[in-house]
DNA sequence: TTGACTACCATAAATTCCCATGCTATCCCA
DNA sequence: TGGGATAGCATGGGAATTTATGGTAGTCAA
């Protein structure tokens, strides 16, 4: 499981700590990380290779012709395997960095089954958006249900 | 897992290079590359013998006198099984290079099970039409429902 | 004997690996 | 309880390896 939230330095070859504690969640369960392009945000998103595999399992299920099979094969194409150098560093490749607006700054936000990674400026705009939205909406009563089912 | 993408060039020869991490992918499960044309889009297509075999096995639950099925026979005919130099190159044969329209760069795109070898002028255009659906349409399904889970 | 194809060598650039440093939080003992 | 020792984490830099790509020589067939 993912949690927290870490700010970590991006250096010029574009490598980066994840943070101890994701990579401990990794090892434990001999998982590799794959990165990959959010499909809702402009940021990174970080998960299991096995939770990758059930989704690539799960494209043959589908009408190979549909829109759903074909954005699924696309985001497969902007997906990476990263290894880890000894010191628990990752290169974030290019095409990332640009997707999410990256430059030597990286928040880590663990949601549960994966992690995102945002730019600085993105991330403050998230987090206050989501402020707001709690303010005028309240909690989300949707969430709940479906936890307690 | 075949995932990422990336830019390489063509030589004279029809040579390329097959990404690092494609061909790791091959040797690890020690498989032999196959190219073919795709039955969906202008493009080759990449992936091991084992799931070669897969394809065929499901053109035979078709209707073995129907036209669907003449015409994946068809397609499956023009398909090749390639050896790599030592340094990782292929020759793409002439069939598939006119069939894909390419001639000096290739763009590789990993889907999970197989990839992709597109002409980057055609590549963009499923770019492009990836991001208008998700845009219009939203995340897949399957995306969604994996992720509440 | 020419042309196509294959196998191998060479090189520059990119990437990976590993060592070193500094910081911070924790521990332990006086 | 204070202060120094220790361990783990984040970060910097450089050496070693890998990758992509250009080229050449050898081989086989027409």
């Amino acid at each position: 499981m993912f949690l927290s939230t870490s700010h970590n330095k991006i250096d010029l070859k574009c490598r980066v700590s994840i943070p101890a504690s994701f990579r401990v969640n990794l090892e434990k369960s001999n998982e590799n990380l794959i990165l990959f392009k959010s499909l809702q945000f402009k940021c990174i998103e970080g998960t299991t290779s096995t939770r990758m595999q059930a989704y690539i399992d799960a494209i043959d299920e589908l009408d190979a012709l549909s829109d759903d099979a074909f954005l699924l094969r696309m985001m497969m194409a902007d997906s990476f395997e990263i290894k880890f150098d000894i010191n628990g560093r990752v290169v974030i490749p290019d095409t990332l960095m640009n997707f999410a607006s990256l430059s030597d700054k990286a928040v880590f936000m663990g949601i549960g089954q994966s992690f995102y990674i945002w730019s600085p400026t993105e991330y403050e705009n998230q987090y206050m958006k989501s402020q707001k939205i709690l303010k005028e909406k309240g909690p989300p009563k949707l969430f709940i249900k479906k936890k307690i089912e």
